[in-house]
DNA sequence: TCGATGATTCGATAAATATGGAAATATAGA
DNA sequence: TCTATATTTCCATATTTATCGAATCATCGA
């Protein structure tokens, strides 16, 4: 991940919403949600949403499929991976930065 | 860390010039660098330089100290850790976001 | 094909952020 | 105290970002 795309994706969670609805996506696993569920949970119009969600997509946070009617979006864990390397690597230095985990999350390290 | 802090954070790394002098004071280290050598450094006249160090100030990320007549920033890696481990609980799941490093850097997990 | 549903795009507006020169502030040395 | 240096604050301006109703687009079932 380069620069740019490190800013990309460091905006695209900058913000109130958009921070809720990665956490909500993250929570939402695999299966996604749709985007009127989404508008719904933050409580944010339709349309505004919509916009929040174009960044994210943009940033590469986040993917879109079509389930019929609905436009399901979930979170790219791959993308918050390659984030979270970037920070490590170039905003970390020598010291860790890493958070002591109690019990480390499977695959860390 | 709680959630407008993070976004405090995410905002004031998702800026070009800003995450340069991010990186520059994490490379910098304790000893930290004057506002001056960044601002040239970086290639940003002093009063913008001066504008984005209160920025990453105010969102706790770097540290100022008076040193004659110079004040000398430096990166508060606490504060960089916080957010790691905010962005680990919140923003990557069961999934570990963890990035996969080569060699796992001193003190990880 | 029609109407209903789920979502995006458009457009206008408000608000926040970034830029950089000029003036002001703080410190040090002669 | 005067001058030079390091930096910030002030100010005006340009740019980007956020908001949300209305209009449009895509899909499905009857």
């Amino acid at each position: 991940m380069d620069s740019n795309t490190t800013i990309r994706a460091l905006a695209a969670l900058a913000q109130e919403h958009r921070l809720a609805v990665f956490r909500l996506l993250v929570q939402a696993g695999e299966a996604g949600l749709p985007a009127g569920a989404i508008a719904e949970a933050v409580g944010v119009p339709a349309s505004s949403m919509s916009f929040h969600l174009a960044q994210l997509s943009h940033a590469g946070l986040i993917r879109q499929r079509r389930q019929s009617r609905s436009l399901i979006y979930s979170a790219d864990y791959a993308a918050m991976g390659g984030l979270m390397a970037y920070l490590t690597e170039n905003c970390c230095g020598g010291q860790s930065c890493a958070p002591k985990v109690e019990a480390a999350p499977l695959g860390c390290c």
